[in-house]
DNA sequence: TTTGTAAATAGTAACTATTACTATTTAATT
DNA sequence: AATTAAATAGTAATAGTTACTATTTACAAA
């Protein structure tokens, strides 16, 4: 793949915060370094980025946001705020029990545990 | 609240099914019955079903769906065919380790567990 | 170093899903 | 039957994303 400059400025805006920004706020975020640079190179980069491994996507609800932690991770929500919150926690289900009872090869998963974090108690 | 037949019209195509359905679907489907409903009717039932616990939202990735079931409850999602498979599996997670950990009170969960169905293994 | 080229871009238009608006209809009460 | 506020149909508007096209740019070969 060629070197673009744009696309090195808005994988770096993702890399740099762990606040699981939508594309809108990459964009804004992006406009400040590269004065005319154009939504549609966003987006298509974005999905470059993410089909490279460099980001990962986050269906969070009806948002769509991006996060450069690409490991597989889940994600605290809190129901007040909105925020979202890594975590390392292990996703731990019966695998045989759903290869069994639902006859379901699974590969991966996606957890959100929503409540409240220390600002919304 | 006041009675009306779009509304049970649209409970009634979402509670019969276990497809996951989108609102474009449901749609559909009430216009069978009801020859000129509106799509602004659908979604207006949509959310107010959603309200008073008829039916739960999905987030399936970019796509939102509706669900019948109004238990807690996790699906299975076919990485292949995109079938969603309602399941009763629990989910367990240390949460006094979320607690003290990310000092966050987890109120509910929502997990998919991704992987292949028995159709496209 | 220039030159050729295909890939990437900026800017704009189009598209899709959803929500908002408004005149009309209807459920439910009097 | 008359009244009234809620719900509807039909349409317009909005938001988020993708598609299109002429121009620019990375980079390889001369």
């Amino acid at each position: 793949m060629r070197y673009s400059y744009q696309r090195e400025v808005i994988r770096e805006i993702i890399c740099s915060t762990k606040s699981h920004p939508t594309a809108d706020w990459i964009y804004s975020e992006a406009k400040k370094k590269i004065d005319n640079i154009s939504l549609g190179t966003v987006y298509r980069n974005l999905k470059t980025l993410e089909e490279i491994g460099s980001i990962q996507i986050i269906y969070d609800e009806n948002l769509i946001r991006y996060d450069g932690n690409t490991e597989e991770h889940h994600h605290l929500k809190c129901s007040e705020c909105g925020v979202l919150i890594d975590t390392n926690i292990k996703s731990n289900f019966d695998e045989k029990d759903i290869v069994s009872k639902y006859n379901f090869k699974p590969e991966k998963t996606k957890f959100f545990i929503i409540g409240k974090c220390n600002k919304h108690k």
